[in-house]
DNA sequence: TAATTTCGGACATATGATATCCGTAAAGGA
DNA sequence: TCCTTTACGGATATCATATGTCCGAAATTA
């Protein structure tokens, strides 16, 4: 079990876009070409987050992604389910169903009456989203800036804003 | 991304082997029975958890699987990470590396100073870990026998034993 | 000895992740 | 208006992993 790289490449996209300057618009391109991704590639993983409504693309010379809103709302959690989808890690096949023992009722596993294995997975599962839904888009910036030499960070600006 | 089905083989195997009583052994065949999955596929599965010390097999007529341990002892992560591995969900691939704008310390990104999206990332993992730390096998059976009447458990209790 | 069982390896198939390519439409600049 | 740049959507190819099956060897018991 393993999350897709565009799930990297999305974080790591998004964390740029939020540090660029109102109004500016960043290209598929210069994302692949700054991150070192294949550009095809990221430009599917971008797609998935315009239409999960966290960036939006603009057509045209200067067009390109920008943040459709204030980087304090969006979550890691957003950013992931618009990669991955919205489905659970953990799927019951329900494979008490076949069980020779039980009747009706105790056969049944859904999400309002899950069977005691699939409680204990949903349930992991929660705290695993509960902590991805902690973390905002600003949390990163803000740690960004304490960690890195604020020279750096405008070089990388500057970098980013000779090519919009 | 999403769990194998042989997780939940796996967990429910594990429920029905710490029901058996001392000194009894189940076969593959009757655990694929009982559950309905195929036979030589969940005996890879099985494979896997005796590797990981949870499950013991003995040969010959009248062998089988037991637990290995108590099962107040065996936690679901346990059972889990016998499945689907030791790694983490979240593999940070250092794009950061290709940067052209961070240099030397900035990029690197290791389990002891992971950069700040994999921190988030690994931190959300920890926390799904903790959750199935915390639940034990014993856990399960008491659920079980809290939901299920203990006619029913007997019955399933009776099949078993039938056939080993 | 014969039947049963785990064990390990080899193999086949299906599904999903990764990656590339192309045509279309929209928008901006010359 | 024309050309370039860009996102967008679909089609396709490739590779890794999950799923599933089969077989022979070794061990154990009746």
């Amino acid at each position: 079990m393993q999350l897709k790289n565009q799930v990297e490449w999305a974080l790591h996209c998004c964390s740029v876009l939020a540090a660029v300057p109102e109004g500016k618009a960043v290209p598929a391109s210069v994302l692949a070409e700054f991150h070192g991704v294949p550009k095809d590639y990221l430009a599917k993983a971008l797609q998935n987050l315009a239409q999960a409504g966290i960036i939006i693309g603009t057509l045209g010379p200067s067009g390109g992604y920008r943040l459709a809103n204030d980087p304090a709302e969006v979550t890691f959690l957003d950013i992931i389910e618009a990669i991955e989808g919205q489905r659970l890690t953990f799927v019951c096949n329900g494979i008490r169903r076949n069980n020779p023992c039980l009747t009706g009722d105790e056969k049944r596993c859904t999400m309002a009456q899950p069977c005691v294995v699939a409680k204990v997975m949903w349930d992991a599962d929660e705290a695993w989203r509960n902590h991805l839904r902690s973390v905002r888009l600003s949390d990163l910036l803000k740690t960004l800036s304490d960690e890195i030499p604020a020279d750096i960070l405008d070089k990388g600006q500057a970098w980013m804003l000779d090519r919009c």
